[in-house]
DNA sequence: TCATTCTGTAATTATTTTTATTACAGTACA
DNA sequence: TGTACTGTAATAAAAATAATTACAGAATGA
């Protein structure tokens, strides 16, 4: 996974929430982050695709929730970002002549599966408004 | 956090107890990994300075655990393992000029400490010795 | 005792992943 | 109809990971 898609989205919902309804442009949302706005737009077309945040394009155009804060919370976004598993297994292809090896995958992927899924627990018990009452 | 090392090193563990005992040379678990010996033998040197293996030097030397199996949660190796935070935050410097990016890195930090708690909590509960039955 | 087979470790190079940049079509506003 | 945005692709740059090479030092055993 690349994790730093975590911080980032949760960053843009937080300073969304801030705006209050507000229209905010990725130039402006990529200050903030200090990132690229190419990098915001594209974590901001995941947000919408799961429906967190809504945009409008053109001119007086940016982002906004797509619905209350109250409503998303932090296991969902988690889970929107996420696109391997956190304990890792990037290029993990252990040798299939060795009985270790050829099995092991299997055995991790059900190991992170479940600990990932308390992680996940412990995220949603807090909202994006619990979260951004936090900066106020 | 590097997220390979898990993996790695959970199989390294792994290795070592099905060896039982028998010393168990870089090369071999390299084979089994698949990955380069001298990225072993540094994870090795890790697994070393927490107490989980030993290793013997010269001819005929090798690796083996430094303690049972029974002895060694999974909690403990994933402590022992990461260097950073799970959740990200690799080049996370927001505009300090922004009220949002001046002080989300300590509530993401307090966010990711609770998570991260939970998800040692669920991996502690199964030991070395109970990841490598599987195997059996 | 000395060739052999390991570990430990540093230095360098290669590869992969991540991020930034550039570019531009399309949309909405004023 | 110009301006300020989004959406998106393509490319380049930078950073992180992993592999390779190299070699000193340790233990073994012939």
């Amino acid at each position: 996974m690349n994790n730093s898609r975590f911080p980032i989205s949760l960053h843009i919902l937080t300073l969304l929430d801030d705006a209050s309804g507000t229209v905010v442009s990725s130039e402006y949302l990529a200050g903030s982050i200090n990132i690229n706005p190419v990098l915001v737009r594209k974590e901001i077309m995941n947000l919408r695709k799961h429906g967190f945040v809504d945009s409008k394009e053109g001119k007086g155009g940016g982002s906004f929730l797509a619905k209350s804060a109250e409503d998303i919370n932090l296991g969902e976004v988690y889970k929107a970002v996420k696109n391997s598993n956190i304990l890792g297994q990037s290029k993990n292809e252990p040798n299939p002549k060795c009985p270790v090896g050829r099995q092991i995958n299997q055995h991790l992927n059900t190991l992170y599966d479940d600990a990932e899924k308390a992680l996940i627990e412990n995220l949603s018990r807090q909202t994006l408004a619990d979260f951004a009452l936090k900066f106020k």
